[in-house]
DNA sequence: TTACGTGCAAATAATTTGCAGTCCC
DNA sequence: GGGACTGCAAATTATTTGCACGTAA
């Protein structure tokens, strides 16, 4: 359950601008991007953004909140990455076919993809430079640079 | 294996080495890469590598080949992609994290995304060049470094 | 002949959607 | 209170698999 004890008052569980015990600035971040603070969304946010860039799929955000003693139906865990995504909050990377990953580090990177264990990885930010990018197809602008770098246990 | 008993009328549509009618050297490329030539692996093989490099997915393959008039199963060409893949004369590209593409140039190059057509195409091979590569996670070896440029209609 | 291939339909897997009930503002 | 949000289950989409039959060697 919840370890603080903020007293709501209100009605609401948070309360807006004020960083309340519990939400961090969970709460104020999704009011800036336009969604309701509401308990699902807060839980995933927490999840997400607690600790540091991650690379998550449905699947195991899933399965993490409900670990995390917060139940959320995997549609709403559906909906909520691809809000969030819409958002600016997260960034959708597909590097496996079958499954997309969000990240939550939206600036300009790159990724190590493990094939063994399929995990996500990121790379250095000031590692990676690209040079001699050919021009796009005429009438076409870039939208974006993905480099993925897949590498294996080394035999 | 046999490589000279090319002896046409022995029962097989297909004969060896030489290039039958037909086949062209479509036949010779399906037994050299292990796989039988039969009338579906050819056919697809024909609409795969008759025409230049390109990026196809399973459906549209299967679209082709049923106009064509060598109408295929669709499991069939998910097979036969696979085991083509497999026998490296084509190479699976995961862009998109819907469909998969198959390229048939399986040499080491880079990619354009269109984004409003979701068309996959080559880029230049001698356009790109990557540098400061960060080494990877310990104990990991590079197996590949995919590049895909986002492009969409310049407004 | 005989093992490898193929077609079909059912089975999966990941994701989306429709809708009734719930909750934030 | 009202519209935004959720959950559930059914619907989709892409792909795989089991199995009887067909076909190359």
């Amino acid at each position: 359950m919840k370890q603080n004890d903020t007293t709501p008052g209100s009605g609401g569980f948070c309360h807006a601008e004020q960083a309340c015990p519990g939400c961090g600035n969970t709460c104020k971040m999704l009011r800036d991007a336009g969604l309701r603070p509401t308990r699902q969304r807060m839980a995933l946010a927490d999840l997400l953004f607690g600790k540091g860039d991650r690379h998550i799929s449905a699947e195991l955000l899933f399965d993490e909140a409900s670990q995390a003693g917060a139940p959320v139906s995997l549609a709403t865990i559906y909906n909520t990455l691809h809000q969030f995504t819409r958002a600016g909050l997260l960034k959708a990377i597909s590097i496996d076919s079958s499954k997309t990953y969000f990240d939550t580090n939206t600036g300009d990177h790159h990724h190590f993809y493990l094939e063994d264990t399929e995990e996500v990885v990121d790379m250095p930010e000031n590692g990676i430079s690209i040079a001699n990018l050919p021009s796009p197809p005429e009438g076409m602008e870039i939208a974006s640079v993905d480099v993925v770098v897949r590498v294996r246990r080394a035999r």
